[in-house]
DNA sequence: CAAAAAAAATAAACTAGTTTAAGAAAAGCC
DNA sequence: GGCTTTTCTTAAACTAGTTTATTTTTTTTG
């Protein structure tokens, strides 16, 4: 089992001793995930927080009207669940699914606690993490109130290079918060223009 | 010096016997707001973490146009501070600022940090915090993406009923991501159907 | 590889929200 | 209490983004 990425990830904050890294690789599960498939559905508890190793997962919620809305997109070397659901351990309101084959290495909630108890340093290691993830929200949320539709497309492609190549244009409409047929518009007067 | 609101506020997540109590208040200093003073400036580093019991604050930034983006009102029994300076210590790109005439107690960041050591418990107090920060910012994003500005607003209203009568409509405005102008036509509108 | 299904493009009619500008009301201030 | 500044309202012209419908292209699957 190939475990450098996920070890290099986690050594980009904290460092760890090879009987760390052990014991840490020891609580992860491999799992595949096959295009379409679910890993977290809404109203069911988020039981693992997944590391990406190959592929791509969204998380999103559908709203009253059924459109859907994008949480999170998230390729190799990422870190993705329901956090909510994961954190608290209440039913999600939302889903993580499958873009691509994907393979993850997962780690459950009861893992999650006890790598805590016996590696401290994984507090301030999932610390940064969520940091993270709540900072890439508010500058998100920033965007989306200070930008123009194309303004935030450009901001995405900029941004997020390797996800623009994968990532189907409807789901990046619905990132984006505009209708697919908006973003087909936008594309070809920005090709028309350069 | 009164701290029954915020050791209230500590026990609704976590239990601390009298002794951490006193450690907590002791690491405590008051301040008083002047309304339009702020507590935290765009580049500089914020020290401290505010609870406030008296008065509005809100955390907002400028976008290269120079509008105002409000990312959080606060309340009496609320927190605030410019989270992503505070917790990595790094200049802020937002300001806080006082709505209203405003008396906080401030933690700095080293007394913050002291805590934890001392009272391990204040690390699931604060992860709460942060996190229901997290819910919170993704629910906004999600409301954003999927209501009109008249949902939005109306959800407000019904969130947040205390900061509807505080708070200037020019800046709840700020907050939906409309303008004022068009808020007010809303209200107008509402008004007349009901 | 062909058929079916899903995604993307195009375009016209429409609507939600902005802009600009001017006046009315409210709040802050010696 | 009156003067100044800020906030709120109203309304008309405008623009960014949606909706609906049709066609073309790409992807999936047997």
């Amino acid at each position: 089992m190939d475990f450098s990425l996920i070890i290099d990830n986690i050594n980009k904050h904290i460092s760890l001793n090879s009987e760390e890294q052990d014991y840490f690789t020891s609580l992860l599960e491999v799992q595949q995930v096959k295009r379409r498939a679910f890993l977290v559905r809404k109203g069911e508890i988020a039981r693992y927080t997944y590391f990406i190793t190959k592929g791509c997962l969204r998380n999103y919620e559908i709203d009253r009207e059924g459109t859907i809305h994008i949480g999170l997109f998230a390729v190799e070397d990422w870190w993705i669940s329901d956090l909510q659901s994961f954190l608290t351990q209440t039913p999600s309101f939302g889903f993580v699914d499958a873009i691509e084959e994907t393979e993850v290495m997962r780690l459950s909630k009861s893992n999650y606690e006890s790598l805590f108890e016996k590696v401290p340093q994984f507090e301030r290691f999932f610390r940064i993490i969520h940091q993270n993830a709540f900072i890439a929200l508010k500058n998100r949320l920033i965007d989306n109130l200070s930008l123009t539709a194309e303004g935030r497309y450009l901001n995405f492609i900029d941004k997020y290079p390797q996800f623009n190549q994968r990532i189907p244009q409807k789901q990046i409409a619905a990132y984006l918060g505009i209708t697919p047929e908006f973003l087909s518009m936008l594309r070809s007067r920005m090709a028309r223009r350069s």
